[in-house]
DNA sequence: AATCTCCTCAACCGCTCCGTA
DNA sequence: GTACGGAGCGGTTGAGGAGAT
């Protein structure tokens, strides 16, 4: 494992009572830890923490592997497929990281936690309303998420490729492979029906999603099809989006998803 | 160049849940 | 039944970095 360019390398704070180290972590520090669940395998934090002669707490130790160590962890740019699952999840499950976590491969429940109190919340913060609001959750349904999965269909751009690396070494999602999943989506015409459940929802793929987002909200009414319920509508997406600067012209990214002010004045008063 | 402000995210804290004796 | 320890979860904090002034 390389640890190399590790962020946090200055001296941890070191209780006088227990001599418990706290605050970050050392390189030595992660390649103990490292090298002792190679050996030993995970669980048993505080007597792991004993026994591979840490000073810190078990929490501390499970924390630092889950979050930060462990192979499979992904950091780096939340992609739009994993933003649109977040969005979704959350809006069903609230602030069910753990939860929310478990159909994010590779992502951690703190990454995710992060990731809504950063972006989302930020923006709630802006649009002066609760982030738990109708106001806020229509404007993610109707804005935010629509447009999401436009961008995920489109396929990303070479200058939206997003870096996760993992273990150090890291990973690169290119356009094709980001387009195929988009292509494996089902179309908004055969999204018809599907089935979601609180307590054994099956989202366990991007088209899982799809399925229960366009089921929900109704694809046809969305695009601008005749279909009227009494869910706000945005249509002549191709005109008024634009004038808005919402659609995104080429190399721009994902910030423009969040660039909500002229996008939420639009869209409130569209909803009159 | 220096200072300030804001943002990000790793890490900690307190609490709850669960298994075991 | 209950006391205890381990594990996990969600909320919060603060250091460090980036961008603005």
């Amino acid at each position: 494992m390389d640890f190399s360019n590790r962020p946090c390398n200055s001296s941890p704070h070191i209780d006088e009572d227990s001599e418990l180290r706290r605050g970050p972590w050392t390189v030595e520090e992660d390649m103990i830890l490292v090298n002792y669940i190679a050996n030993h395998g995970e669980g048993r934090w505080n007597s792991l923490a004993r026994c591979a002669g840490l000073k810190r707490t078990g929490k501390s130790c499970r924390l630092r592997w889950l979050n930060y160590l462990r192979p499979d962890v992904r950091r780096g740019n939340i992609t739009p497929e994993e933003q649109l699952m977040i969005l979704e999840l959350h809006s069903r499950w609230g602030n069910r990281w753990s939860k929310i976590a478990q159909h994010l491969p590779g992502r951690t429940d703190n990454e995710i936690k992060n990731y809504w109190r950063t972006r989302v919340q930020k923006h709630a913060k802006q649009l002066q309303c609760d982030v738990n609001s109708k106001q806020f959750q229509d404007t993610m349904r109707y804005i935010w998420m629509p447009r999401l999965l436009e961008r995920i269909r489109a396929g990303h751009r070479p200058s939206e490729v997003s870096t996760a690396p993992s273990n150090n070494n890291p990973v690169f999602y290119h356009a094709p492979e980001i387009t195929q999943i988009s292509n494996s989506m089902p179309s908004y015409e055969s999204c018809t029906s599907v089935s979601s459940s609180d307590e054994s929802p099956h989202v366990s793929a991007i088209s899982d999603l799809t399925d229960y987002f366009f089921n929900d909200i109704s694809a046809a009414h969305l695009y601008g099809a005749e279909t009227q319920t009494t869910s706000p509508v945005y249509v002549n997406q191709g005109s008024d989006l634009e004038h808005t600067g919402w659609v995104c012209g080429p190399g721009e990214i994902t910030d423009n998803l969040w660039n909500i002010e002229d996008n939420n004045t639009w869209f409130w008063q569209h909803q009159q």
